[in-house]
DNA sequence: CGGTGTCTTGAATACCATCAAGTCTTGTGG
DNA sequence: CCACAAGACTTGATGGTATTCAAGACACCG
């Protein structure tokens, strides 16, 4: 049986890159929201009768793939550190990018109950994430009602982004729906403490492919609204950083209608 | 506490006008799909302790809004028949129809969490509908686990449905999404028993403004696709009726990239 | 230095929205 | 049952928005 401790040793890639805090659930930037914790208290609180669960670390790096469509039909992948993305490819090559994925992330609380996702999940920057055994999880999620309530609220979540998606794609301007990404970035990331304010400012590793992949537009088209936010002196990308200028102003065009 | 033979005579509305076999769940068309039986035998299981659920029968006419986003905190909606769709309204007042609702549909399954429904649910036909009381139906889904798989599985069916909305309103033309909105309805119509087949032929009440606020179009458009359709011989529409006339040849729209 | 990937820009085009009639349905009250 | 009104659908003209295509600027890297 791995324990959280032997998990963090249990890595695949070069051991002299990988750090090990990048696994220790404490230093985690998602711990506050994410499974590990609640999976460790689990296993203390179960210790008369040993229950942990199986359980591993992995790391990607930046563009290639985490995990296919048929890939990993028992196993829970969680995000640790590092942006992913949850991609649907069409067979003319043009993709959608459904979520997001950011540390602490559970990839999809569907999984949990062996739905066979039909997207892919690649990573944006370098991806160290954890699997479960899923099996293991759905039995200890249904033992520990906290654990429950976790999974409620990530669920919850899951399908209130999901209809903000669809109705941006459905309903908004190419313009809106760039910004209404970057803010929803934003609260996510506020929430992982990953961005310093005053002005707003984050790790912003997005290429602008992903952003059109993401709002359903192309990438040169996604190239003229942001020249044009940066005009504007609304915000600013530069060397993998994005800082907003003008919170109002940005916050009213994402906010517009 | 209500038990499933008195809900029945808990009906809103003009009695007369009210058919008993619409609430009973023996009749229900989305039976197999639906909650109401599992409750039902829960019932029955643990009868040594009572442990019925408070539920009610509602009726609303067509065009009507059954729920707006405040209410109904605590009450969990189920359609019993008659179609219904979630829309989310945009202050500008465009629309976006988030799902369609068949009989057999819980409203979300996220409001068994108490999620805020951030849309409002509308009536497209005559619905009748029953609701279960929130935090009963949830303490049975958690001691129930053939009830608990049941969530599951429509938990993952919506957000397969959700990702395929996303894909649709993302990357797909104007034909696409039409046409796979239509098989989408032809598929969870025919798990419903609701389609007649060869050639596939079902009652189709919704109008061309719900295909529109359905695929992020204009009425407009819409009619302009759906008489192209027709003048191609692919599909016919009249008397609230829908005759996929080519299967093959709509199929390949729908599928097509 | 060439190679690669990212981003930018402009022009041509396809797609869809908007606008404006006009026709056809559907529902309602007399 | 008819007359009328409101809603639903159709059609064509026009314009806007986003895509596609093509070319060039720039940085980074071996």
């Amino acid at each position: 049986m791995l324990t959280l401790m032997n998990a963090q040793t249990a890595i695949c890639g070069s051991a002299s890159e990988l750090d090990k805090k990048d696994f220790a659930c404490a230093a985690c930037l998602g711990f506050d929201l994410n499974i590990c914790r609640a999976a460790a208290e689990a296993e203390a609180v179960t210790r008369a009768r040993p229950m942990g669960i199986h359980q591993s670390g992995h790391f990607v790096p930046a563009r290639r793939i985490i995990s296919r469509e048929q890939d990993q039909q028992d196993l829970v992948p969680v995000i640790c550190s590092g942006w992913a993305a949850a991609i649907v490819t069409l067979s003319d090559g043009s993709r959608q990018i459904v979520s997001f994925l950011l540390p602490g992330d559970m990839v999809s609380t569907a999984m949990l109950f062996g739905s066979r996702p039909f997207n892919l999940i690649e990573a944006i920057t370098d991806v160290r994430y954890r699997t479960f055994n899923r099996a293991e999880l759905k039995s200890l999620v249904c033992k520990q009602p906290e654990l429950f309530e976790k999974f409620a609220r990530a669920w919850v979540e899951e399908k209130s982004q999901a209809n903000q998606l669809i109705v941006d794609l459905g309903r908004r301007t190419a313009e809106e729906r760039i910004a209404r990404l970057i803010m929803n970035l934003v609260d996510r990331l506020t929430k992982r403490k990953m961005v310093r304010g005053e002005p707003v400012e984050f790790e912003f590793p997005l290429r602008q492919h992903h952003i059109a992949d993401a709002t359903g537009l192309t990438r040169v088209h996604v190239s003229k609204v942001l020249t044009e936010f940066r005009r504007e002196g609304l915000i600013n990308i530069n060397e993998r950083s994005l800082t907003i200028l003008d919170l109002n102003g940005f916050r009213r065009i994402a906010h517009m209608r």
